[in-house]
Order: structure tokens, then sequence, then C-alpha cells
RNA sequence: GGGCUAAUAGCUCAGUAGGUAGAGCAACGCCCUUUUAAGGCGUGGGUCGAAGGUUCGAAUCCUUCUUAGCUCACCA
């Protein structure tokens, strides 16, 4: 990318090696941050000497002297330059220092005729000269398709981005602490897999060379990290990349971050309890309260969380009572009367009709944060069913405002029902669904040497900072979203 | 993948009875010793997303393509 100005820093660089100096010197040690000496300075308004570095965000040139604004990590303050103090090294501010550009500071704190607590400099030095001009001071960045290309602009003119990242990484770090704390043992598991399972989601292929053979990225952890609940380890959790062939959108990364948790001679209650605990404690945590704001809503995370049945659920919100429905046909005929599109479902399968109930009626009604409980045993081939009525599973789902945030279960560990479900899966792959699960063999032979009885949890990381940050899309949440390329 | 909308200077944006482009900021030059989006005077900067088409003439009208946003589908 060259444009005039570009062409006008380059030769800025080579005047300054023509001075004498470097415009990329090797190491610069900055003492002091921004906001600390801000901080300092007003407790008692006593000049002290200061080593700042930071980027050149604003420049006011007045003659014999200037006004800078410096940004670094911690924040903005303003910096002072006259030529009685600087000599002949003003010029070169003056003149060989742009905004973007990143300087190191030495000088003295005082306070303008205006009240701003300012620098004055009797030092600047370049750290680092920028060719590409910064976007515009006023209006800044605000091109979505630049801003996610280009985050490092982003992040330089919009500090809140940045900041935002460093949120999700205390959150990250939150949630790590929480379950080191309740000795849970962090693992890793393989991305590249041979079988994709734990998870109803078309997956991401690859190859391997040397083996000659095609592999495909994790979809979830799920069957891998079971096979380590078996092993011994009692309490496990992975939190990592997963990987999904699907649609994007404010939803939907190809990649996302996903944590799952398993705790052996737990069930799904216990997961619903640590679920809200472990949530509400980040949030109040990051935020200082466990009642936040989301997109103009109201979201109160203060424990216990509401549970509601899947079938009350459907119930409340379309009037449809699925415990009195008597065969598919008359579900298909109450939900065309419940207002879904009747050849959208028409056909479809009882409990994957009920299912549709449930998405379209009930799921963006949902602000939460609520459980929702007792999936249909069809949709769920994981999970344990419900001993007082097997046609659902002991399966809960997080909703918090409209969407899927968590899901967990009491893992299913009969290696003969599970066998049986998993060749169901198979077949309804074969009859075209290809998210379908795929067939592990050696998973069902690991149940087969006995699983003790387990809860499983998965919680979306972005999705949950989605709520934490009061984004209103999961690219919010990423620092590097998923983009097609620029064609040249 | 479908629908709707958008793409003009480095950035933020104007620009339709079609007549080969403007502003502010940024840049460059000059003036200016306390500014806060500093100010004043002046200068340079664009294959108007790409390719075709209609027309004497296209940023503007038509077609296709690319990218993005929203939305639907799929899903977490």
């Amino acid at each position: 990318m060259s444009s005039s100005e570009s062409e006008i820093r380059i030769q800025k660089i080579q005047e300054i090696r023509e001075m004498g100096k470097d415009p990329y010197p090797p190491r610069y040690y900055p003492s002091d941050y921004s906001a600390d000496v801000l901080k300092k300075f007003q407790e008692n308004e006593t000049p002290f000497q200061v080593n700042l570095a930071g980027r050149v965000i604003l420049k006011r040139v007045f003659g014999k002297s200037l006004f800078m604004t410096l940004r670094d990590s911690k924040g903005d303050i303003q910096v002072f330059g006259h030529i009685e103090q600087m000599k002949d090294e003003y010029e070169f501010l003056k003149k060989k220092i742009d905004i973007g550009d990143m300087i190191g500071v030495k000088g003295e704190v005082f306070k303008t005729h205006k009240g701003e607590t300012t620098v004055n400099a009797f030092e600047v030095t370049l750290l680092s000269k920028a060719i590409n001009p910064l976007p515009e001071k006023f209006h800044g960045l605000t091109d979505v398709e630049t801003r996610y290309r280009q985050r490092y602009v982003d992040m330089i003119v919009n500090p809140e981005v940045k900041d935002n990242f460093v949120i999700r990484a205390k959150v990250i770090q939150a949630i790590r602490q929480y379950l080191y704390q309740r000795d849970f043992i962090e693992v890793e598991t393989p991305i590249l897999q041979q079988i994709p399972g734990g998870a109803n989601a078309k997956p991401f292929i690859t190859h391997h060379n040397a083996l000659s053979m095609d592999l495909y990225l994790r979809i979830a952890p799920e069957l891998y990290l079971k096979r380590i609940i078996t092993g011994g380890i009692e309490k496990i959790f992975e939190m990592g990349r997963v990987f999904r062939n699907e649609g994007i959108s404010t939803r939907h990364n190809p990649e996302f971050t996903m944590i799952e948790l398993y705790q052996a001679y737990a069930d799904f209650n216990d997961m619903m309890k640590l679920t809200e605990e472990m949530i509400a404690s980040v949030i109040k945590d990051i935020k200082g309260s466990t009642v936040i704001e989301y997109q103009g809503k109201t979201l109160d995370f203060t424990v216990p969380w509401k549970r509601l049945r899947m079938d009350e659920a459907v119930k409340q919100f379309s009037g449809i009572d699925i415990n009195q429905v008597k065969d598919r046909d008359e579900l298909e005929k109450k939900a065309v009367e419940a207002g879904l599109p009747a050849d959208k479902i028409k056909g479809m399968e009882y409990w994957k009709l009920f299912n549709t109930l449930f998405e379209e009626k009930v799921e963006t009604m949902l602000e939460g944060p609520v459980f929702i409980t007792h999936y249909p045993s069809k949709t769920t081939p994981l999970a344990k069913n419900d001993p007082s009525n097997p046609l659902f599973v002991e399966r809960f789902e997080l909703f918090i405002a409209g969407r899927e945030h968590a899901n967990a279960y009491s893992e299913l560990n009969d290696p003969i029902l599970q066998k049986e479900k998993l060749m169901e899966q198979v077949s309804e792959k074969k009859s075209g669904d290809d998210e379908a699960m795929y067939f592990d063999s050696d998973f069902v032979n690991c149940l087969e040497y006995g699983m003790p009885p387990t809860g499983g949890l998965g919680i979306g990381i972005d999705r949950l900072m989605m709520i934490i940050l009061n984004a209103p899309s999961i690219r919010d949440t990423l620092i590097f979203p998923h983009m097609k390329p620029v064609e040249e």
C-alpha cells in the first residue's frame, strides 16, 4: 500500500538516519505508565520526573512549542514540548515525529494553564517510525471490515477494543482459577481426530501426508475426555478451540473456544449447580455485580437460576403439551396451529418436530439465565435416560438472551445402550443427515471397561464473552474473527 | 447457500433530470510560546470495489463478479 503520505514518511526515515538517529532503535526501557503518572501527580501536585513510552495519537504545533497526546497500554497522557527546554531536539520533534509514531519521553510532570496534567518533555526518542498514517482523529476507524481485517489498527485507535480482549483473558483466567480451586485437572486431547465425535456438526477435513490419510478437526473433545474419566482422573476440564464447518453469523465463528468439564460421581444436577456458581462468580469478579446490562436488558445472574423442563417450556410458549400428544400427525397439526410453517415441518420425525417447536417458539423468548432440562432421548445420543421417563434424558442447556450458552448431561455410561444409540446415528447419517454422529467403536470399547457415573458440561466461551462484554456480535469477542480473503 | 443494503482521497463522509469528482481531518509549505477535534493562509492527493454493457458522454443507468453488514437457513 503506497500513498504520497507514506512516501513522505519513508523520506523522513532517510532524513532521520542522515541526522545520525535510528528510526527503529533496538531497545528502550520506559519506567512509568500514563495512568500511574496522572494518579500520582493528582494526589499531591508535586512535580517529578518520568520516563514514558507510547504512541503519538494527536499533535498540536504552535511555532515554538507543541502538545502531543501519548497513548500507552494504560491510557493517554499529554506531552508538552518547548524550544527553550529541548533546544535542537525541538525541531526534530516538530518536523520528524508524526501521529502514529512510537516514542519514548523523558520529562517532568506539571499542570498546564488549562489544568491538565502534562509531561514537559526534555528528551524525546523515536522508537518506531510509522509509515502508514493513523485513521482520522475524531471519527476514528469505523469501517467494520477494516476493523476486523486490520485489528491492530482498531486496537490502536479504539482502546476499548483492546480492553475487551484483556477482559476476555481475565475471564478465562478466572474460570481456570475457579476449577483449579475445586481440584479439576486441565487436560489436552487431540484436535486432529480420525473420528470426529461429541456433537452434531459438520467437521473440517484435513490431510496427513506421511500417513496418507484424511483427518478431521475436532468438533468437540467430549469422547476423549470421557476416556480420561474412565481411566481414573475424576475431575477434568479442557478449554480450547473446536471447529465446525457451518455458517458464519453474529453468533457463529467456524472456530470457537469451548470449555468442557467432566466430573465422576456427579450428574447433570451437579453440573447445573457448578455452572451457575462458576459463571455467577466470574461475572461478579469481572463486573463487580451479578446483575448486568446486556443490549438494553437487565440480566440477573444471582444464584440459583431458574430451571424449566423442556416439555413445560414448550407447553408454556406454544400451548402444546407433548405428554398429551398421541402421535406425530397430531403433533404436526398442533405445531401448524401454533404457527410453525407447514411446508417446513411436513413429514418431520416426532421428536425432531418437538425440537423444532422448542427452537421456534421458546428459545428466543428465554432471556434467562435459565436452565432448560430433560431433552428428548431421541435427539441426545450421549446422555443418560431419565429413570422416571426414558423418553427424556438427564440433560440441560443454559439459555441467556435467547441464545444457548451451555449444554450438559448425566453421561451415558451403559455401553450396550450407547452402542445402540450410536448405530441409530449412523443410519441417520446414511439417510442423509450429514450432522449425525460417526460411530466410534473405540469409545464404545472404553465404556465396556466401565465408566463411572459422570456429569459432563460444555460452555461456549465466546458467547459467554458476548454477555460479559455486552457485545452484539461474537466477532467483538474474537481478536481475529474469520474473514474471507480479499481478491487481489 | 438465499434475501436486503453498502463499497467515492490515508480516515469520516457529500456528490441523480448521466456532462470525465468535493468537504473535514491527515499530509506538505508559511504564521503562531498553554492547546484539547487548536487556529489562519496556501498546496498536493482519486483507474469513484472489479469486469462488461447502454450512451456522443457513466461515480450516477443495466448485467455479472468480489468483499462486508444485517437477516434467513444450519448450528454453539
